[in-house]
RNA sequence: GCGGCAAUAGUCUAGCGGUAGGACACGGGCUUCCCAAGCCUGUAACCCGGGUUCGAAUCCCGGUUGCCGCACCA
């Protein structure tokens, strides 16, 4: 029988694991690699695509719509962003102890490093945005025609969606508050990127962004449904603890109910594809660590038993940053008729215009699937043997079932064919295996994540019936193969 | 970016100046009526570029990648 099942200690295994078994590979390996940038294989592809369904789904039921926008946008979409400004640093680096500094941290190459006194030297202008040209740069050498062609990789797909504000307004039927996510690569040239697909280069996101009259913020119309959900908090200020959303935010550690709202949904939907909530916490940013556009910022981390506390999602207020500066920068009306706003008393009936503010929920796919993979590693001692089992939940799980024959006969076999090729004509995802003992081909399954299999034996070829054996129990029912597909799709979009 | 350590079949590893070996995995065959069994058999590797040497996987230099620490992470 098996045991509980125990984690891996350093989560060490799930990097080799993930390797070996085609889910995420070295980019550029053939040519040496290039930190930084990964692929998925066929497994990591379907699980990543999978998650993203997940994820795309889970806000279409919130009413949200998606829409897809560029990558590569124009300089000035970055001036207004203030991306190019913060994203843009000029540094110095200590000649003696080699410490590293921002300029625009109020060091200068004129002073002595505040580290150790040393002699400061410059080290050059950092940009994390990809730069690139768009189309050929008219002007020759005139440096305004140069900026003009200037265009970058996108480091975060938010922008899009802010670009386009108006048109969402007016699909919206010019009320607030909507929703719109996207789901896309963006880019940043990072300094040292590193640990597996912690920081990357090139990464996928997937944002919400939230557009809502300021004045509602603090009245969401679906509160009631999140308000006694307990989650771990670490605010910026005073203890951290667990704490109702509710208690959250009447004791103004959440700032609003809209953020309230916004982190409930991602812990329920990281719990619903298989984060385990005792390795997740939200954590307040400091003023000093907020971003450019936020006025305030939630992070969920995920424990990783290999790298500590890590950000998997952030859940930004944003406030009208973008929508402001880039009513401003484009000389566009941003403006949305609020609610009227009388005051007792008054006889002014005026529709003000206000420009709406931004709660964005933020997903690191990649951060996701990494975090997937490694709490979804047990290793079980069964009999002698050990037995590697990701045990996805059923909805992420890049394979559902592998169909075998018991024995590797040719009556088993084109019997077994026989119902893979069926279940995958009624598009279930599911793989044929006959190579080495039933045991072999099993354990194969587990450690890919694989929840069924489906074993055609000697019975089959009397009654019709097969086993399905189940991987975290490894269990087996035996069902009529008339009803495979529906025990299967009963399964796969329950739990 | 800085410093330390490392890099050998798909994976893990032995070899540390003179024929690259093992384990697991994988393929083929035999066996096997349900959990990595066994037997036979096969495929498969010294990160890249220079240098030293009669001879380099091994020593030296540079690069790349990975791990750890520092810095960075809007």
């Amino acid at each position: 029988m098996a045991s509980a099942g125990s984690k891996e200690g350093s989560g060490d295994g799930i990097a080799e694991l993930a390797r070996r078994r085609g889910f995420l590979w070295l980019a550029f390996e053939i040519y040496g690699g290039a930190a930084g940038f990964y692929d998925y294989g066929p497994l990591g592809a379907l699980l990543k695509r999978r998650v993203e369904e997940a994820w795309r789904n889970f806000y279409l039921k919130e009413g949200f719509y998606e829409i897809e926008t560029t990558n590569i946008a124009p300089r000035e979409i970055f001036e207004a962003s203030g991306h190019l400004e913060s994203f843009t640093d000029r540094a110095v680096v200590c000649k003696h102890c080699k410490s590293f500094f921002r300029v625009s941290e109020g060091v200068d190459v004129r002073e002595k490093c505040p580290e150790c006194g040393g002699e400061l030297e410059n080290a050059g202008e950092f940009n994390l945005m990809f730069q690139t040209r768009i189309g050929v740069p008219k002007g020759g050498r005139d440096e305004g025609a140069q900026k003009k062609s200037e265009g970058y990789l996108r480091p975060e797909t938010a922008q899009g969606i802010f670009l386009n504000f108006q048109r969402l307004l007016r699909f919206n039927r010019d009320k607030l508050p909507f929703g719109v996510i996207q789901i896309g690569k963006a880019y940043r040239n990072e300094i040292s990127p590193r640990k597996s697909l912690i920081r990357l280069r090139e990464f996928t996101m997937a944002e919400a962004e939230v557009f809502v009259d300021p004045g509602e913020k603090s009245n969401h119309p679906r509160f009631e449904e999140i308000k006694d959900r307990k989650l771990w908090f670490v605010p910026s200020e005073g203890e951290e603890g667990e704490k109702s959303i509710e208690e959250a935010v009447r004791s103004g550690i959440i700032a609003n109910e809209y953020l309230g709202y916004h982190i409930a949904k991602v812990e329920e939907f990281l719990g619903r594809i298989g984060i385990p909530q005792d390795k997740l916490r939200f954590r307040q940013h400091r003023q000093d660590e907020m971003a450019h556009y936020a006025r305030d910022c939630w992070d969920a981390e995920f424990f990783s038993e290999r790298y500590g506390w890590m950000e998997i999602v952030g859940v930004a207020d944003r406030g009208d940053y973008d929508l402001s500066s880039h009513a401003s920068h484009s000389n566009t009306d941003m403006g949305v008729h609020g609610k009227l706003q009388v005051r007792e008393g008054e006889a002014e009936k005026t529709k003000a215009k206000i420009i709406p503010h931004v709660i964005e929920p933020s997903y690191g796919i990649d951060r996701i699937i990494y975090a997937l993979l490694e709490s979804s590693l047990y290793e079980e001692q069964v009999g002698k043997e050990k037995r590697k089992v990701l045990r996805f939940k059923n909805e992420i799980a890049p394979i559902i079932a592998a169909v075998f024959p018991l024995l590797n006969r040719d009556e088993l076999k084109s019997k077994a064919k026989e119902v893979f090729q069926q279940l995958r004509d009624a598009s279930i995802f599911v793989e044929y295996d006959d190579s080495g003992s039933i045991g072999r081909r099993y354990r194969r399954q587990d450690e890919i994540g694989t929840p069924y299999c489906i074993t055609i034996d000697y019975e089959t070829l009397e009654d019709d019936t097969v086993t399905i054996r189940e991987r975290d129990t490894m269990e087996q029912v035996r069902v009529p193969i008339a009803e495979i597909k529906e025990a299967l799709f009963a399964q796969y979009h329950m739990d």
